[in-house]
RNA sequence: GCCCCCAUUGUCUAGUGGCCCAGGACGUGGCCCUCUCAAGGCCAAAACAGGGGUUCGAAUCCCCUUGGGGGCACCA
């Protein structure tokens, strides 16, 4: 393994605009893998050089998501780092030193068009079915003509001084050498008007200052690789390795996920939003395993992984470069897998939280109880208030209709309900082994079959068609309100 | 419109010229187990986009077509 022998150095850059999405925290998790592997560095920096979209909170939010992944960073704003700041917005002379240099060596100019002018010029482009680009009309401004205007503080921005001819090649880890025609590239914004530098000229000089080795990121950015790869070239910079990963297609396998889509996901227990899938019931282990394997995999059949396990087996030569369509069926099957491996003390932790959201009070002593016989029922940390919460309800309502058991009438249910009530009460304990055979022997008996008479004492009991086994449930609730609730169950039915 | 990327069952994928009349997983259908629901076990249906080459031989290499995706901002 080539590619991992060696330690790297590689970041996640994320802009803190919004949320961290299953595309970023793949992305993460990729670079978090190889650091960890490798003995390397993960490092994490905020691309946040447009002041405008900037949301308060989002920086925040998205070290909280990457932390639930059990992802954590060796540099980065929070933590420091010998290569600092770690924040764009605070390395603005760095960028602007660069950017001179360039001018300097005649590898940028200083650009005086209006963006009203540009807008123009782009639409009579398009008219023409041209693609749009920079006319050139200061390109080849002289030193004499552009330090006087500058002095002035008329508006400017700093561009790249793009080759016109020729071509440029570039090899990505995934997809080998992509050539493109130089003509068809532009002569790229390298510095805002505010003399900020925009993400192509910053995230250049910082990978090198940072001393990145490998680059991973989303394939939308393979079509701006040539401007990159030639910033490093133009500076005499040795290049990092350059993946680019392939895209995250919304479940139907058509298009890119979108704002109404992800609403809608939402609605049916989904997210793509790392933030929401602690309180849907997901275990980050379940996440991590699922988006590890989306672009990604081992062999032709092992695919239950844990955070160590990718960290041993993770390698860049079995990334997939084409574009994966999210399918969250499949996450919700290895959040079952991974729930039924949580040890059961574990499990108590995690659920507890599920019962309390849901306004029960849920104590360790009886959730220690309750974990063994809920495990394997439950596809999310979620569903165990539906399917369990009864145990810390002081008192159950049944539904008289639903006591009444399938192919017996109300009459003959109150029967077999006062024959129920009278051997529970006639036994010691209601131990799982004291109560079952009395009751089997009660189905042989009465002629009827074993999930009629069970049915009954489980609505009786429960208030729910489905619970966990009910006489590990029955011991759990206890000799006393087991009877209480068996006795109003007859009740009930003599009623009707 | 232009540029770039991708192409194996519904979905995620294994496969780097013969081991493949294509393997695993999710999902789907059926059976078994069973006090409900799960879990588990067994079985089944389901794919190399199309067309040209190269080769003794192609899912694998090349070309074209088609389809899908991404990008064309003083956003990242």
């Amino acid at each position: 393994m080539a590619t991992s022998s060696q330690p790297v150095r590689v970041r996640f850059a994320p802009s803190p605009t919004g949320h961290l999405h299953l595309g970023g925290a793949r992305t993460a998790l990729y670079d978090y893998l190889l650091a960890r592997q490798t003995g390397g560095q993960f490092i994490l920096r905020i691309e946040d050089s447009d002041r405008r979209r900037f949301v308060p909170g989002a920086e925040e939010e998205i070290y909280a998501s990457l932390r639930w992944l059990g992802i954590d960073w060796d540099e980065g704003p929070d933590v420091g780092g010998d290569y600092g700041p770690y924040r764009q917005s605070e390395r603005k002379e760095i960028y602007q030193q660069y950017a001179d240099q360039l001018i300097e060596s005649g590898h940028a100019f200083t650009c005086f068009c209006t963006p009203e002018r540009l807008d123009l010029v782009r639409s009579e482009q398009q008219r023409r079915k041209e693609p749009p680009h920079y006319d050139g009309t200061c390109r080849n401004l002289s030193a004499d003509e552009v330090k006087p205007r500058v002095a002035a503080g008329e508006r400017h921005v700093i561009r790249f001084k793009m080759p016109q001819e020729g071509t440029t090649t570039v090899t990505d880890l995934l997809r080998g050498e992509i050539t493109v025609e130089n003509r068809t590239l532009d002569d790229y914004i390298l510095v805002r008007s505010d003399g900020l530098a925009l993400y192509h000229l910053a995230a250049a000089v910082d990978d090198h200052l940072m001393k990145i080795t490998h680059v991973i990121r989303g394939s939308e950015w393979l079509p701006s690789l040539p401007l990159h790869s030639l910033i490093h070239r133009t500076f005499g910079w040795q290049e990092p390795v350059w993946v680019h990963l392939s895209v995250f297609l919304k479940p139907s396998g058509k298009g890119k996920m979108s704002k109404r889509e992800s609403a809608e996901l939402i609605q049916d227990g989904h997210s793509i939003f790392v933030k929401d899938l602690e309180k849907l019931g997901y275990l980050p282990e379940a996440v991590v395993n699922w988006t590890a394997l989306m672009g990604w995999s081992y062999d032709d059949h092992t695919e239950v992984f844990t955070l160590p396990d990718l960290v041993e087996k993770f390698s860049l030569e079995k990334l997939n470069p084409s574009p994966a369509a999210i399918n969250f069926t499949k996450l919700d099957h290895f959040n079952g897998l991974h729930i039924r491996a949580l040890p059961l003390d574990e499990l108590v932790q995690r659920m507890k939280p599920f019962f309390i959201e849901k306004g029960y009070q849920p104590d360790d002593a009886t959730l220690a109880k309750i974990a063994p016989i809920v495990q394997e029922r439950l596809q999310g940390m979620d569903d165990a208030p539906e399917l369990a919460g009864f145990f810390f309800k002081p008192d159950v309502q049944p539904d008289a209709a639903e006591l009444v058991i399938k192919d017996l009438t109300s009459a003959e249910s109150a029967e077999l309900a006062k024959k129920i009530l009278a051997i529970l009460e006639s036994l010691p304990d209601l131990k799982p082994e004291t109560a079952e055979p009395p009751m089997r022997e009660l189905v042989e008996q009465s002629g009827l079959k074993a999930g009629q008479v069970f049915g009954l004492m489980r609505i009786a009991i429960t208030a729910q068609r489905v619970s966990p086994p009910l006489f590990e449930s029955m011991e759990i609730i206890g000799k006393d309100k087991v009877l209480a609730r068996m006795r109003r169950a007859v009740g009930l039915l003599e009623a009707m």
